[in-house]
DNA sequence: TCCTTAGTTCAAATATCGTTGAACAATTGG
DNA sequence: CCAATTGTTCAACGATATTTGAACTAAGGA
């Protein structure tokens, strides 16, 4: 559907340069905070407009951190999780306890408590 | 002597955005190798010029990568090992693991077999 | 069919980044 | 003192990146 790079495609990096923005960041994290549950763009718009959103969106899944599917109008984006692990081992988890673990980055956490 | 920033000032998101380069990543890399031994500016010269390797030496050592000394005109650069690790437990590895691997990245490896 | 929802694409503006050469400072050695 | 070595700083340029609003597509529901 959308063009998604293979595997060894994906670049060390580019990887880093498209991680190393705080939008992009919290993003991963929220992806990351409850693992496997796709999430559409609509999800993020706490951190970027709409337009914004997709934007980032776009940057992470070309340079194959994340993948994403439609279904109807809506866009199901998950990481890359395996890929990425088996090209870059660790690298993933500890950017993401990197990221948990930082209060600087846009969150979702305490909105999604009230929820 | 030169500005380095406390462990509590090294952001992620510049960690990473200074490191999504493939120069400076080429520099981590060959600081990594041989672990503990500081390296000069020169060290780096094929991997860019002159200039451009200060310049991506002032990039890391701003970021809270590497710490620069002076010695007399020469300027040794190490990574922060220990900081980095503490405030981003294994991410420095996964990251030095991951840009070994990368043939795409400038080397010096073959220069230094020959020396 | 018409309207709403979800998201993309485009052009334009701004900002930031990477690269270069020239000029500069500081130390070292003859 | 003079010259070579080591590296920085500066201004400039070109290339990318980020952000925005407006216009657009596509799917779903009333």
């Amino acid at each position: 559907m959308l063009p998604h790079p293979f595997p060894e495609q994906i670049l060390l990096p580019n990887v880093l340069a498209v991680l190393g923005d705080p939008i992009r960041l919290a993003i991963v994290r929220e992806l990351a905070r409850n693992a496997g549950e796709p999430m559409n763009c609509g999800r993020f718009l706490d951190f970027a407009s709409k337009t914004n959103v997709s934007y980032h969106l776009a940057k992470l899944r070309e340079a194959g951190i994340t993948h994403t599917e439609a279904v109807g109008t809506s866009r199901f984006t998950t990481l890359r999780r395996q890929e990425l692990d088996a090209r870059f081992p660790g690298l993933l988890d500890s950017v993401i306890n990197a990221a948990v673990s930082d209060g600087a980055l846009p969150s979702l956490e305490q909105a999604d408590a009230e929820a």
